[in-house]
DNA sequence: GCCAACGTTGGC
DNA sequence: GCCAACGTTGGC
């Protein structure tokens, strides 16, 4: 299967980019994502060596903030299965698990974030990209190649 | 299966 | 903190 891109939403005040680079082999599982399309992307087309924008939302500056990547197929998301982890679905099962996360490693910084309002200024390049669709509210959603190209290429 | 109520997301 | 967008829940 080719390489596919994704954008993943993080709340930095809850888990940043700096926090992933500082994570033992800079990987981090990608628990919490209770959205079934969010999941389903996860589960059903992530690959191993995928490239991962890395973007910071309900923050000062919202943005792309770096790169990561894909470092595990998908496995059930074992918060679900945890009473008393904020993300617990009492209606999930371990024989039927309902969700899933894959774990992202770290590759680096971007050398200056690309901020929504700079991304927004580039939305007739970006015709489609999920981010800057109205009322977009995935933290996982997929990036086309050329879109990936584009972005890199502004930094 | 409809849809109102409710909860969450996330930019501002 | 506000509020628009939108997914989920639950009564019927």
């Amino acid at each position: 299967m080719p390489k596919r891109y994704w954008l993943m939403k993080t709340e930095p005040d809850t888990f940043s980019i700096d926090d992933l680079k500082q994570r033992p082999k800079k990987t981090e599982p990608w628990d919490g994502v209770r959205n079934y399309q969010a999941r389903n992307y996860m589960r059903d087309q992530m690959q191993v060596g995928d490239g991962v924008f890395f973007y910071h939302s309900s923050c000062e500056v919202p943005g792309i903030y770096g790169l990561a990547e894909v470092a595990s197929t998908a496995y059930p998301d074992p918060s679900q299965f945890d009473a008393k982890h904020h993300h617990y679905d009492p209606g999930s099962k371990r024989e039927e698990p309902r969700w899933f996360l894959v774990d992202v490693k770290y590759k680096r910084h971007l050398k200056r974030p690309l901020t929504l309002e700079e991304l927004k200024q580039h939305e007739q390049s970006l015709q489609g990209l999920a981010l800057l669709q109205r009322g977009n509210r995935l933290s996982v959603s997929p990036v086309r190649a050329e879109h990936w190209d584009y972005i890199l290429a502004l930094e």
